[in-house]
DNA sequence: ATGTTC
């Protein structure tokens, strides 16, 4: 049987050939519906990376380990032109160490029940997780960017991470007793990964949180959360009188209000509004720039044109804390693609419009590698 | 993506 599945990009957009395969064959899946690739969409691991999947069944594989990763959006109350990176950059320390706040209290304002991964609380992770401080850089719809209560004055704070190694466990937890299959709803099982599903999504909710909040400590600033979505998840949803199960695999929501689609750290990125009628896209927007190389790619490219020293300031002019060598490759601008383009063919699509376009400033990785404690120098000397 | 890689 042939489940239907389409593309939403230009003809100018380049969507890797094994990114396609794998939005084929996703959308293969028994009791598959239908399958939206977005312009972001890029190869994942075994499904594609930036599409939407509704299904009369679950795949929490589909769904991936990082259940609950998204963005945030915080206005922080320093004014722009006051903002010194280099300055905010010295603050900004220890940001993966566990937090030494009162976790309860914040547990208890997420409804979290506890978990065995809660040290890991408020940082950031690996991969392309970040926090990034941000000024305006030109307003396309001022109503739409007092509606949120943004103030382009003031910096803002947009922080991408997720539910760490909650989801990962959740998810090998679930792989180790059904395999990739997929879940008839009604399951005991089902009910027990929605269950922990949902506790995910709020868990890396909460995370997101207070990643801002702490980095707003460390400013000696005060913040307002103006935006929190999720890209990694499955809901049910209303399709035509039948309850479906919406999965979106790095795409993010168009009908939870306004959303940053984040570019890389050496490009804008873009808040848009979502239009009403998305359903040609099953309520998905594009959730970034979309990878262009593989990870690991990165090093052997560029390391002949670009020092690690080079790639601590960005063409913006934004500079990058990032002291694990391998992901300041990984996560240079080169791996991604053009952010403009990505954003054009969803509103010429017709999925959203463009409230505003946001410059880096700071972006935040980490500060050293987790793995390699100091003094430990092993992988110095590694090549490729 | 991941208290990451035996």
């Amino acid at each position: 049987m042939n489940h239907p599945y389409h593309l939403i990009a230009s003809a100018e957009s380049w969507i890797e050939g094994e990114a396609l395969r794998q939005l084929e064959q996703t959308a293969q899946l028994p009791g598959m519906r239908q399958a939206v690739g977005l312009p972001d969409l890029h190869p994942g691991n075994g499904y594609p990376i930036g599409a939407a999947f509704l299904s009369d069944l679950i795949y929490p594989a589909l769904v991936g380990n990082d259940i609950g990763c998204g963005m945030t959006l915080w206005q922080t109350d320093l004014l722009v032109r006051k903002f010194k990176p280099e300055r905010a950059a010295e603050r900004l320390q220890g940001l993966e160490d566990p937090w030494e706040g009162a976790l309860a209290d914040w547990r208890a304002d997420f409804a979290l029940e506890p978990t065995a991964f809660d040290t890991a609380l408020g940082t950031i992770g690996g991969g392309n997780h970040f926090a990034e401080m941000q000024c305006i850089e030109s307003v396309l719809d001022p109503p739409a960017l007092l509606t949120l209560g943004i103030d382009p004055d003031q910096a803002l704070l947009l922080v991408h991470s997720g539910s760490r190694g909650l989801g990962e466990a959740i998810l090998h937890a679930l792989i180790a007793a059904k395999g990739h299959a997929g879940l008839d709803p009604e399951t005991p099982e089902s009910l027990d990964y929605l269950r922990q599903h949902e506790q995910a999504l709020r868990w890396a909710e909460a995370n997101r949180a207070l990643i801002a909040r702490r980095i707003l400590d460390a400013l000696n600033a005060d913040g307002a959360r103006r935006l929190d979505v999720w890209h990694n998840l499955v809901q049910p949803m209303d399709w035509q009188g039948e309850r479906l199960w919406l999965h979106r695999k790095g795409a993010a929501p168009s009908d939870r209000g306004a959303l940053v689609i984040p570019g890389s750290r050496g490009t804008l990125s873009y808040l848009v509004k979502p239009c009403v009628d998305c359903k040609q896209s099953l309520y998905s927007l594009a959730h970034g720039a979309g990878r262009k190389w593989k990870r690991g790619e990165a090093r052997g490219r560029l390391s002949g044109r670009q020092r690690p020293e080079d790639l601590i300031k960005t063409a913006l002019g934004g500079r990058v804390i990032c002291e694990d060598k391998e992901l300041l490759y990984d996560e240079a601008p080169e791996n991604y693609k053009g952010i403009e383009r990505v954003v054009g063919d969803l509103v010429a699509a017709g999925l959203c419009t463009i409230i505003a376009a946001l410059r880096p400033l700071l972006t935040y990785k980490v500060r050293r590698p987790a793995h390699r404690q100091p003094g430990m120098r092993k992988q110095e000397h590694r090549r490729s």
